[in-house]
DNA sequence: GCCGTTTTCGGCCCGACTGTTTTCAGTCG
């Protein structure tokens, strides 16, 4: 649940903190700021409740300052603090601390002798001097923030998972042919499957750092960022930075925890380390000087009183709490999944055929699969007419016999739900299939309210079994169409119709939130491929990563579920 | 600016790399 002035106060705070940064203040005080935003934005009321009654409970980070600040902002709408920093920080320079290489106190330097104040600003100044002595900028300097620059004007900041994962997989694997290489993990928000990634982390046990520091400099790449004794890295072809770390064996288990994150995770982890009397950091856990053996990440977690957590749960989210409290979900695997229930053919706009969807099926150990192309309104994906869709079943109905034994195959189809919240097929045509998914291909830009009850209204079809997609985003690409995720999970939850997680990675739509939010609501989670290609049947990983995130378990999903359980699921009463 | 089961003052997570420095500041994760 989301409350607008805690994310407004929060939003406040954090530019607070920016605006300190800038002004070189005390880094503890700049850290208070972005405590109390966090803590703020992760409450479960509404700021303004809290404050409006007679003892207001006491908020983590927030002491008689902010407080005071809190309440300003529930009285007036504005912290006049904030718009004093603003006086002094023009707030255009926030967004250039996304430059590499540029930091808030070089720009603000900037500011101060060359009053720039904007991307053009600093262009002018850098590429039309080769050195700015006042500031302490010589040349390699200047040289790395006009570099920089290149970089944050082509945009490439941050990639999709799916982008990043097959690259990292593909270093691991050079990296394993390097002399003197024990072992090599990926870490970082990779490891945690994050839907996009800003830069790749790769963990690389050796004794010998010096020959395979060099070898790594002589993997293909654009540019050498950084080479030092323990760190390499690199700028591949597609601006994508890749950082090489390198630990000896004893270290290996605290530096994959430590460089697989999140940063807010490891915070915590080290606070609870502190408080026990050690230190953690990526060379250890020690107590005093006496380093503590730790052979796996798990040797560490138990070290400090906890269990073990997955990567994809390591986001401050509740998961430290919840390994406390006994109650950390047993989070659904990639092998608990038994069959993949969205999946086009070259009936619509799939490129394999019915018996290759099947055979790819089998070769994936599937007990199900459902066979769901697009219905008639969906004209660019040539969606099937009433006709079709019957000509389909017959072929489905011959290959059930075929395959008897092997695979339970499903003769489904993906309905639209038309601008007036109708479906593509009448029921008369659904009540013969054996599974039925709808979902919204068109009337994006209709209201929050219209969108929620066209969906809605598919949930409530008796013969509905999963909405796919169900917020229609493309990562980088299309923003989502608004709806209301909490009511649909609700009627959803209600009326026996799953919610999908949909595997694509420009989609992964449920995402990790409103996946945790279904579930919280009671619903169904299914993840699908939404398979157009053969190799799109292997992108169920990005939608089980996105699950986990979501802290789903395998009890939470419908296609874990064995074939029997699945098809009394699917008849809804 | 926050916080306290060794503290109401003195800590706050911690370290690597680079560049311009000869002891450190800035950036990054």
């Amino acid at each position: 649940m989301k409350f607008q002035d805690n994310e407004k106060i929060a939003s406040i705070f954090e530019t607070i903190a920016d605006a300190l940064e800038f002004l070189n203040e005390n880094a503890f005080k700049i850290r208070a700021y972005r405590n109390a935003a966090e803590s703020i934005r992760n409450l479960n009321e509404s700021i303004t409740e809290i404050y409006s009654k007679p003892n207001p409970k006491k908020i983590e980070g927030v002491g008689k300052d902010l407080e005071q600040k809190i309440k300003e902002y529930i009285q007036t709408q504005k912290v006049a603090y904030l718009d004093e920093l603003l006086e002094k920080v023009p707030y255009t320079l926030f967004r250039l601390k996304d430059i590499r290489g540029l930091g808030p106190r070089t720009l603000y330097k900037m500011f101060e002798k060359y009053r720039v104040r904007t991307l053009e600003d600093i262009k002018k100044l850098v590429f039309e001097n080769d050195e700015l002595k006042d500031i302490s900028l010589l040349e390699k300097s200047i040289k790395k923030i006009r570099e920089g620059i290149k970089l944050y004007e082509e945009g490439q900041s941050r990639f999709p998972l799916g982008v990043a994962y097959p690259i990292a997989k593909d270093l691991v694997d050079r990296v394993y042919k390097i002399d003197n290489v024990k072992k090599v993990e990926i870490a970082g928000s990779v490891r945690r499957g994050k839907e996009t990634v800003g830069d790749l982390d790769i963990l690389i046990c050796t004794k010998d750092f010096n020959s395979v520091s060099k070898a790594l400099a002589n993997l293909e790449h654009k540019q050498i960022i950084a080479m030092g004794d323990t760190k390499v890295s690199l700028l591949l072809s597609n601006n994508m930075q890749v950082d090489f770390r390198l630990v000896n064996e004893d270290s290996f288990a605290s530096a994959l925890q430590y460089f697989s994150g999140s940063k807010e995770h490891n915070v915590r982890l080290r606070d609870i380390a502190i408080k026990k009397g050690f230190k953690l950091n990526e060379y250890g856990l020690f107590e005093k000087d006496k380093k503590i053996e730790t052979k796996t990440e798990e040797d560490i977690y138990n070290a400090l009183g906890l269990c073990y957590i997955k990567p994809t749960l390591r986001e401050n989210k509740g998961e430290i709490e919840a390994c406390l409290a006994n109650k950390l979900p047993n989070v659904v695997e990639l092998g608990d999944i038994k069959g993949d229930l969205h999946v086009h053919t070259n009936y619509s706009d799939g490129l394999m055929s019915l018996e290759e969807v099947i055979q790819e099926a089998i070769k994936r150990n599937y007990d199900y699969i459902a066979i769901t192309d697009h219905s008639v309104s969906s004209y660019v994906a040539n969606g099937l007419s009433v006709e079709r869709l019957y000509d389909q079943l017959n072929e489905i109905d011959k290959l059930k016999d075929k395959y008897k034994g092997k695979i339970h195959i499903l003769a489904g189809s993906e309905v639209d739900i038309k601008q007036n919240g109708e479906l593509d097929f009448s029921d008369n045509v659904l009540k013969d299939l054996d599974i039925v998914i709808a979902s919204i291909h068109q009337g994006f830009a209709n209201s929050k309210e219209i969108n929620t009850k066209r969906i809605i209204s598919a949930i409530e079809n008796p013969y509905v079994n999963i909405i796919a997609h169900p917020s229609g985003r493309l990562i980088g690409q299309r923003a989502p169409y608004e709806i209301d995720i909490q009511k649909i999970a609700e009627h959803a939850a209600k009326h026996k119709t799953a919610l999908e997680i949909n595997s694509f990675y420009l989609r992964l739509d449920l995402n990790d939130e409103h996946a945790r939010l279904a579930k919280n609501a009671g619903a169904k989670i299914c993840i699908n491929t939404d398979t157009h290609t053969k190799e799109n049947l292997d992108y169920m990983i990005y939608g089980v990563l996105t699950a986990q995130r979501g802290w789903i378990e395998k009890s939470d999903c419908l296609n874990t579920l064995n074939y029997s359980q699945l098809k009394q699921f699917l008849k809804k009463h």
